[in-house]
Formats: structure tokens, sequence, C-alpha cells
RNA sequence: GCGCGAUUAGCUCAGUGGUAGAGCGCUUGCUUCACACGCAAGAAGUCGCAGGUUCGAACCCUGCAUCGCGCACCA
């Protein structure tokens, strides 16, 4: 056995282990394994992304996860890889050559772009895979897979060539929502709805059949007046009722305007007119359509006005236009005000900035397997979500679900597998967004492979929506041998946040292409948050680096910290507190151990049932409590549950209690020479550490890898079953009853254990209430209520850290004595001239005082006779003999309090 | 507007009908031969508010308040 240190230091500890992980291959999956599959899939960070809190978080239950199934005797397959992320990496490329050459990605090309980002790929990105290993992740990494590798590249455009061939996939001329930024389409769900303060302005629009005559139209946008082409009041207003049919003036490029009535408006809202402007506004698109209206836009696709018409605005950004707006229309008088006003804008996820509603050209998805998809969630389904609430917002999504806008105008992705046939006229055919008036099949190829003229057809300029290739991540990451074995998936372990985005679309997909759920058990982790309760982001700063605190505590340290405070489902209030206790525990494992160490030699022994002492059986009661608790909590995927079963057992019960109590055996009183129950006591510590390491070996592999070898637990057995590594030792079975017979474990010897560590915290009590220091060793007197076998003595001796301890049968104490009732006897702790008395009458009073609350409060419900009545026997048996026990306690108080004087 | 979640000790949170819990922090004492990243003993809560059900409610029901998150609408 090695030497420890006394403190534990991961750094060296977590880098040789995982190294030595993946020199042996211990991550890898068989597909041919007899053995039963376990599979989960990563969600694949991006490849621009570097390792957050949330990552950790995620990563580690899946770890957790796949680390004990390993353990239960399955065939693990965590499959690992990254996303291409495609607007996220395009932006984060083209900034950096914007800042290293001053060139845009016009200025490269498209091909020398794309190019540009798969070197930046290569040198930059896929940091996290690294950090991830840091982590301890057990992914199986020569598996590792990357969204735009080229075979999962042409699965994904194979699934667009089938679902167009099936008629889901179809090209219209619709609203978007447009980016101006990132000068995309982008789907709904990447829409952020974000409360704006805004104006609202109050504009006249002169009639033209009434000249002097205006109507007031209240609007948000005026600098979208140009592209007005009606105005639309509710049919049955009876304000405007006669103007219906009628026209009026548009202010600044004057146009003559319909007033239509529609359904749509609202009377209620600023002067129950409306402005329609069917380029810019959804609604407005629809009421242009009911009213066979034109269509004017006056918005580059930059966000800038294009409105040669009125040159004051021409050229400016659309919010630059809509202060000059309303400046020219007040200067014509035409203003009549403008009020504060707060709406809901729609952000562009990425770009952070007000999408613009856009018509134009895109490519469409209607979902496949929608009903099915939604059949598939739920009790008693193939699929459950954990916590159960998502299943309500998944079901929610899919009963109001939408087509899917899913191309972009974006040069890093999935080029869409669509080429156009070159006509003579060659305009109609840039594949810029409206250019493409119309097509019809005989001009159109869709198919993976291009056609065989390709001089004379036009691929389509736009790749495809990122997550129309991360939906099929599940089954398109797995070859026929993989699928065969872990498809489908046995879990899945992601945020809420990405419901819609990800998980819902992967299980139409699955459905789709492999007729099957994609995953068995989706668990929700909880979003981290600042100790504020505000979300992590890196524009807040208060996001800390996972990196560093995996330096500073140790990868452990920081995987049990954090699954300690993780509750199931809801937000996590981050505090680096708890990760500095998980570094206390594991120091903590770490000490213990070399405790036993420092006892030295290997036990060959088993343990003699013959020589257990009482305190051997507790623990060992203990011991299966926690295993059945941490077992169950684990099965229920309640992480934190299960970090903390474990905590309180070794901490406070192993550690606090027996291997002090084991101090006894071990010849700390005296002596300390080999003996048969010291030697028993070391086999009794080597099973309680050999259990434990296990049962914390999915959530700190390092540490406990590193004392698996230090104890030498491996060496007995066979390599694959923790000889080489703990990873595969067998997962702990709790006791059952022919061990407990074996070693004749009952509630009794808990009971007789309990008693002991009662009556030692009441002699700590003693001390503490006469000012003893806890290390000054000193004399007890304990008067037994029925005989106390030597071994008992001495472990209270130890616990009590007394120097003596009497176990007369009488014993008439110096009035005055501190002294205290317990479950082993009567306690003395006799002070040879520091007697006072003042002290003990007080200490003893405050006792009765609690006692007396307590046995009031037992009286008055044993009183109501409908609680003797209705409540269970148990209950009731239960209070009658707390009664009996406070009474008999608070007689006994009395009396020591009376003999004071 | 609709829905979901939260509200328990100074802080972060457990606790699904029967004597209010943990960790941190705090107080006091301890360099007791595994660990000061530690040991021991403590103080500390009318369980958000108001009703109801029940012998009994932190827990079940109703309403309200506050915070957070979705969805819809928003000229």
């Amino acid at each position: 056995m090695a030497e420890l240190s006394k403190a534990y230091e991961p750094q060296a500890v977590e880098a040789k282990w995982y190294d030595r992980w993946l020199a042996d291959g211990c991550f890898h999956a068989d597909p041919a394994s007899a053995k039963p599959a376990y599979s989960i899939v990563m969600p694949p960070p991006n490849v621009t992304g570097v390792l957050t809190l949330g990552h950790v978080l995620n990563n580690t239950i899946q770890d957790i996860l796949a680390r004990r199934a390993r353990m239960l005797g399955k065939e693990v397959l965590w499959l690992p890889g990254l996303d291409h992320a495609g607007i996220a990496t395009q932006t984060v490329v083209e900034k950096k050559l914007r800042k290293e050459e001053g060139k845009t990605r016009h200025d490269f090309g498209r091909e020398e772009f794309v190019r540009r980002i798969w070197e930046w790929k290569e040198r930059h990105g896929g940091i996290i895979i690294e950090q991830l290993k840091r982590l301890g992740c057990s992914c199986d990494w020569s598996r590792e897979r990357f969204t735009m590798d080229a075979d999962y590249s042409r699965a994904v455009q194979q699934v667009f060539v089938d679902l167009y061939r099936k008629g889901l996939i179809y090209r219209g001329r619709r609203m978007v929502n447009w980016d101006p930024v990132a000068l995309t389409a982008l789907s709904d769900e990447e829409v952020i709805p974000t409360p704006q303060k805004s104006s609202l302005y109050y504009v006249r629009y002169e009639l033209v059949e009434e000249p002097g005559h205006f109507l007031e139209v209240a609007t948000t946008r005026p600098e979208t007046i140009m592209a007005d082409v009606a105005l639309a009041v509710h049919p049955n207003d009876e304000r405007y009722r006669s103007l219906l049919g009628k026209n009026s003036w548009r202010p600044l490029d004057r146009a003559p305007l319909p007033i239509v009535g529609d359904a749509a408006i609202d009377p209620e809202f600023g002067t129950g007119v409306l402005k329609v402007t069917p380029a810019h506004d959804k609604v407005d698109f629809e009421i242009g359509q009911r009213h066979n209206l034109p269509v004017i836009d006056v918005l580059h696709p930059n966000g800038k006005i294009n409105c040669p018409a009125v040159p004051e605005l021409d050229g400016l950004d659309r919010f630059a236009a809509r202060k000059k707006a309303a400046e020219l229309l007040a200067e014509r008088g035409l203003l009549v005000r403008e009020e504060p006003h707060e709406s809901t804008v729609g952000f562009s996820e990425r770009a952070g900035v007000p999408i613009e509603p856009r018509l134009s050209e895109q490519w469409f998805l209607k979902y496949p397997k929608v009903p099915e998809a939604r059949a598939a969630v739920g009790e008693g389904k193939a699929i459950r979500f954990r916590p159960e609430r998502w299943e309500a917002v998944y079901q929610h999504w899919l009963e109001n679900i939408q087509d899917w806008c899913i191309s972009r105008q974006l040069w890093w992705g999935h080029r869409i597998p669509v080429w156009y046939r070159r006509l003579e006229d060659e305009a109609r055919f840039l594949p810029e967004p409206n250019a493409i008036a119309a097509f019809d099949p005989e001009h159109l190829h869709v198919d993976v492979e291009p056609p065989e003229d390709s001089e004379n057809w036009i691929q389509d300029a736009d790749v495809l929506d990122t997550w129309f290739s991360s939906w099929l991540w599940p089954f398109g990451t797995m070859d026929a041998a993989t699928r065969a074995k872990f498809y489908p998936t046995s879990d899945l372990v992601t945020a809420p946040d990405i419901i819609f985005f990800w998980v819902a679309r992967m299980i139409m997909a699955g459905l789709e292409y492999t007729g099957r759920p994609p995953f068995h058990d989706v668990f929700f982790t909880g979003l981290i948050r600042d100790g504020q309760g505000r979300k992590m982001s890196k524009s807040l700063g208060n996001s800390p680096d996972p990196l560093d605190l995996i330096g500073q505590y140790g990868a452990d340290g920081v995987r049990f910290g954090l699954m300690r405070i993780a509750p199931t489902g809801q937000d996590i209030r981050f505090d680096e507190k708890q990760i500095e206790e998980g570094r206390n525990f594991a120091n903590k494992l770490w000490n213990a151990t070399r405790f036993r160490q420092m006892h030295g030699g290997e036990t060959e022994e088993e343990i003699n049932p013959a020589l257990l002492t009482s305190d051997d059986k507790w623990i060992l009661l203990r011991l299966d409590v926690a295993i059945r608790a941490v077992t169950q909590a684990l099965e229920e995927y309640n992480f934190s549950e299960a970090a903390q079963a474990l905590y309180r057992f070794f901490w406070s019960e192993y550690c606090d209690w027996y291997l002090e109590a084991s101090k006894a055996a071990l010849g700390f009183a005296g002596g300390g020479e080999p003996s048969p129950r010291k030697t028993n006591t070391l086999a009794v510590i080597d099973f309680i550490l050999g259990h434990t390491l296990r049962l914390f070996h999915p959530f700190m592999p390092f540490i406990t890898e590193e004392l698996w070898h230090g104890l030498g637990f491996n060496a007995d057995l066979p390599e694959n079953q923790g000889g080489k590594t703990i990873q595969f030792a067998h997962w702990p079975e709790a006791l059952d009853d022919d061990f407990k017979n074996h070693y004749a474990l009952a509630p009794n010897d808990e009971q007789r254990a309990n008693a002991k560590y009662e009556t030692v915290t009441a002699g700590r009590g003693l001390r503490r209430d006469f000012n003893i220091a806890s290390n000054k060793r000193v004399a007890f007197v304990l008067v037994p209520a029925n005989p106390l076998p030597e071994e008992e003595a001495a472990v209270l001796r130890i616990l009590l850290n007394a120097e003596r301890l009497d176990l007369p049968r009488n014993y008439e104490p110096v009035k005055g004595t501190p002294t205290a009732l317990t479950p082993l006897g009567t306690l003395y702790l006799p002070l040879e001239g520091l007697i006072d008395l003042d002290a003990e009458r007080q200490r003893l009073g405050k006792e009765i005082a609690k006692i007396e609350v307590e046995l009031v409060i037992v009286r008055k419900k044993l009183a109501n006779e409908n609680f003797v009545l209705n409540a269970p026997p148990a209950v009731v048996t239960e209070h009658r003999q707390r009664e009996t026990d406070f009474a008999e306690r608070l007689g006994q108080l009395q009396q020591m309090r009376a003999s004071l004087g």
C-alpha cells in the first residue's frame, strides 16, 4: 500500500487515472457483447463552446448513469459529439477573420470561407471535449461524432430528400422571422419574446373623399408607413362603419389607401384603426391576403429603410428611421401625440436584436409523426419525462405545432440538396431569397447526388437549420451494428429549454426513420442560476469557469458538490461554498481511508460473526439502509437524494460514530497488539469501505479508483469485476436475510449501539455545561441499569474521552454532581472541588422545563377522544409510550433537583 | 389573458397527514496520535397570507400575495 498524504491532492490522481482508463479502453462499447445494453447519447455541445456549469451538471449526471450501468454489468455506450451550430460558429469565425484580416465572408467567397471554418474547427473547435475529460466523463471517445461528418451530413440530406418526396417539405413564400444582423430566416423557436418599452404614435390620415377630415391611427412603427396599403377597422365598429369602402391618404409618400373592415381588429386598442403593412407584420400580411392588397417592402434585409421616394428616411437604420419618421410627421402636423407603450418584441436568440417579420421564399417542413409522437410520451408509454410536468409542456407544443422553417441563409451547415435548372432567364434562378418566383418539378432536382449535367444546374444557396441535423442524433450517429445493440437509447439527459428545439423533434424523427422512439427516459435537469437567481450568462460575468473550479477543488469535489444540491427539476442556485463542501467531503473520504491504512496489513480474514460487537452490527445495518436508499434514489433519478444519503452514512454514521468507536477494539485504549478482535474490526472496516467506495464511484470516479487500489481491494478480484478498475466492480447489493442471519444482525443490536451513543452525547453535554474542555480526560461514573459488558464500557471510555469509567451498582454522588439520565443508566461527572450547585440546579431546571412541555403536548393529544378513536393504533400506542417515558424521566429529574435542596 | 413551478432557520435547500430537518453561517470549547478541508456541544423557524377538509395540516382543497418560467396577444 502506498502512503497516503495528509490531505487529498486531486490533480495528480485525476490525470493518472483518466489516462489509464483511456489506455485500457474502459469506456469502449462493444456491440458484440453479450451483456445487456445501456446507452445514452450526449447532447452535442456547440463546436465553439467551452465548458459551463450547465454542461458540468448535465454531463456529471450522464456519467453517473453510465458508470452505475457498468457496475450493474451492462455493456455501456455513452456516445459523445459536437454540434456544428450554424449561426454561432459562422459568427465566431467571421468576427475573427474581420478582426485579424479585415475581411468579410464575401471577400473570401463561399468555398474559401467554409474552408476557413473547417480550419478553425480543427484548430480551436471542440475545446469542450478535452474539458469533459477533465470532468471524468466516461464516453466512448472512439465514437465521437460531429454533425458535419461526411456520413452524418449525407444522412441529413437523405432525410431532406425523403421528406420532400413524401410531400412534407415544401418551398413557399411566407412571412418568416428575419434576423437583420445574421441575415437569415429563423424558426419560431429561435425567437425570444421580450417586453420592450417603446412609444405609441398617433398619426393622422386624411380622408380622400372628405378633405380636411382625418382618421387617427395608433402605431409603434411609423418608419413603415410607406409600406401601408390600407387602413382597417372592425366591421362592426360603429364609429367607422360609414368609412368602409372609402379611402385615406398615406402620409409621407402620399398615396390613396382603401379602408377595409376586418374582424382581426381590436376596437379597444388605440383608436381602433390599424394601418395595414403586409410586408412587415404577420397579422397585416394575413389581412392583406384576405383583402387582396398589394405588398410593399420598404426594408433592406439588414434592417435599413429602402424607400427612395422618401429621401429623408431612405438608407436609415430602422430604429433611427422610426424617430425621423415621427419628426417628419410632426413637421407636417400629422402626429397627434406620442405616448409611452410597452409591448413584447421578438428578439433573435443568437444576434440579440429584434427580428423583422419578412416575406420571403423559404423551405418549410410539415412535421412527420405528430400524433404518434404525442402518443409515445406519458405514463405507461414508451417515453417518460422526469419530472413529469414537462410532459404537459411537450404535449401543448405538439398540439399547436406550426410548420418549421428549415432553410437558413448561411454558408456553414448542410447545404440544401436541391438544384434548379438554368434557363434563359438566369435571374429567376439566383438563389437569393425572393428571386425564385416559381419552379416546377421539371426544373428541380432534389437528391443527395448532384445532377449529372451539373453545369446546367444551380444548387440552392441555403443551408439547413442546425436542429434539422441534431434531430437525427440518437440514430444518425450509430452504424448498423451499434444500432442493433444500443438503439433505442436508454436515457436522455438534457435541459428543459430545448424540449421543443431538440427533444420533441428527435422523437418525431426517431418514429419516422426507425419506427421506434429514440429513448426511454428523459431526465430534465434544472437551470443553474447565480446567487441572486439570475441565469448564468457570459455578458453578466456571473458564470464561474468550471475548469478553475476543477483546478481548485478537484473534479470529484465539483461533481459531488453539485450533485448534492441538484434537486430534480428545480433550478439550482449556485454557490461556490457547495463545491467547497464537495472538496471537503473528498478529503474526508481520503482521510477515513488513511485511518484504515495506518492500521496496516491487508486482512485476508473474513468477518467472524462470533466476534462482532454491537458497533459492528450497527454500522453493517446502517450500510444496508444506505445501499437501499442510494440504489432507490438513483433508480428514481434523485441524484441529490442519493448523494445526501451517501454523505450522511459516511460522515455522520461511519466516521463520527463507528470509526471513533472502533478505536476501542483497535487498541487505542491501551495495548495495541494484534488480537482477533482487532483483526475482525479491520475486516468490518474493509467490508464497509469496499462497499462505500463502490457506491461513491459514479459520483466521484477518481478518488474512489485511487483508494480502491490504495487499499488493495482490487487484488482478489477478477480483472473484469474490479480487479483492474473499480468501474467494473459490482454495484453493492443490499444485505439479504441470509447475510443478516449469518452475522446475527438484528434491530436489537442497533438499539444497543444507539443507547451507547445517546449515553455518550449526554456525557459530552455534561462536559459542555460545566466547561470542561473536550480534550481533558476526566472520570465518569455510570450506574448501569443493566450489566454492561467490558467491551461496551471500553467504547464508552473512548467516546467520552474518559480517564476512567466506574460502573458501581450503587453510587452516592456528592451533592450537586452533574448527572444525566441515559438509556444505559445514570451517568455522573464527579467534579472534585469544582461542584457548582447553582449550575447543576439551573441545568436540571432547563431539562425539566423541556420535558414538561413535551409531556403537556402528548397528554393533550391523548386526552382527545377523537384522536384515540380515529388515529391508527400504532400512532396511539407510540403516544402512550412517550407519555410513560416522559413522566418517568420527569419524576427522576425532579427528584434529582429536590436532592440539591 | 392561460398554464406551470416556487414561497420552511441568517443563506442554499430536503421534508406527500402523526414530536419541524440537513449543510453552510453563527456561538462556545478543543492543534484528543485519519482529517482544522477537522472534532464536540449549542442557539436559531407562529413552514408566504386567509379560509376549508380532518381527531390531527408544512403536507390535501379553495382563494389571495410575491417571485420565476412557459404559451398566447400586443397596431
